[in-house]
DNA sequence: CTAGAGTCTCAAGTTCACTTGAGATCAAGG
DNA sequence: CCTTGATCTCAAGTGAACTTGAGACTCTAG
């Protein structure tokens, strides 16, 4: 084991939490890109870790997997992405994170005064129609409105 | 129309923003429950759309349905709820927000400093275990781990 | 060399939160 | 009375993100 500095999927799994199968499923949305040993068995780099890592960051800030591939999109997956790689996409999350403490804040705060005042018209005042760009936006499909972050 | 205060489930379509088989759902999942004329159409009450704006305030945040149901679990079903109630229920949702704000401030500080620093080690630094809690917690299914607000 | 653990692929199942469709019924204007 | 639009119920479909299962192959310790 550790001949070279390349990982099982199972040695993946346990140093990143995800299952086996979600790994794989993760390689197959083009996350990661694993090479292969002789006889067909995954094998990843140490970077690939890395990524895995902030996939489940960014699920955690409630992007889907679409956005999170979007944010990704300029780390190549040929090579370990650098340090400037890193930075570069990390600085695009740190402004959303900005906007998304801001807007929950704000929501915080008019939530304090729609309760404070005692008008409780959700439907009505600022606290509902901070959302109004995206309801009712397109007429196909919408389903979950997840996080949004 | 408006003979009473009561509304059909058109009207409340266009207040909430909700389609109307979403609403039907939502009655059906426990968040509102409608009068029936003779004829068997759905009647409700004004107080009915504060509770579903709640609801899809409480979904941005990234909650899910079942957290919502719990979160507005001591809403009275059978009456409009008073003013006491909904502080309450908003000053519970405050804390939660003012808790999730403060853990996506601490994130975005880590992903500085670990970006500032070069170490770029999610996988080993905090701003992954930060987590810790939440991953590989149960053994059964897991699904997605949604924005958890 | 062999047993057992780990991997592989591919297909099908699952949960959540809805949406879509079919066919019947209700409500109000002309 | 008739038509048109809204509503009803119930069943099935959908998309995202995985999980589970079946059957075969690989790898490594003894």
């Amino acid at each position: 084991m550790r001949s070279t500095d390349l990982l099982s999927i199972g040695e993946v799994s346990e140093r990143t939490g995800l299952s086996v199968p979600t790994i794989r499923y993760y390689e197959q949305c083009g996350f990661v890109r694993a090479s292969r040993t002789p006889g067909g068995s995954r094998r990843f780099a140490r970077s690939d870790i890395r990524r895995l890592s902030f996939v489940m960051l960014l699920q955690s800030f409630g992007l889907s997997l679409e956005e999170i591939r979007a944010a990704m999109a300029d780390l190549p997956l040929e090579r370990a992405p650098r340090a400037a790689d890193w930075r570069r996409v990390s600085a695009g999350m740190r402004d959303r994170l900005d906007q998304r403490i801001a807007e929950l804040a704000r929501t915080r705060d008019m939530l304090d005064q729609c309760i404070g005042c005692g008008c409780l018209s959700l439907s009505e005042c600022a606290l509902h129609n901070r959302g109004d760009r995206a309801w009712r936006h397109g007429s196909g499909a919408q389903y979950v409105l997840r996080g949004r972050f």
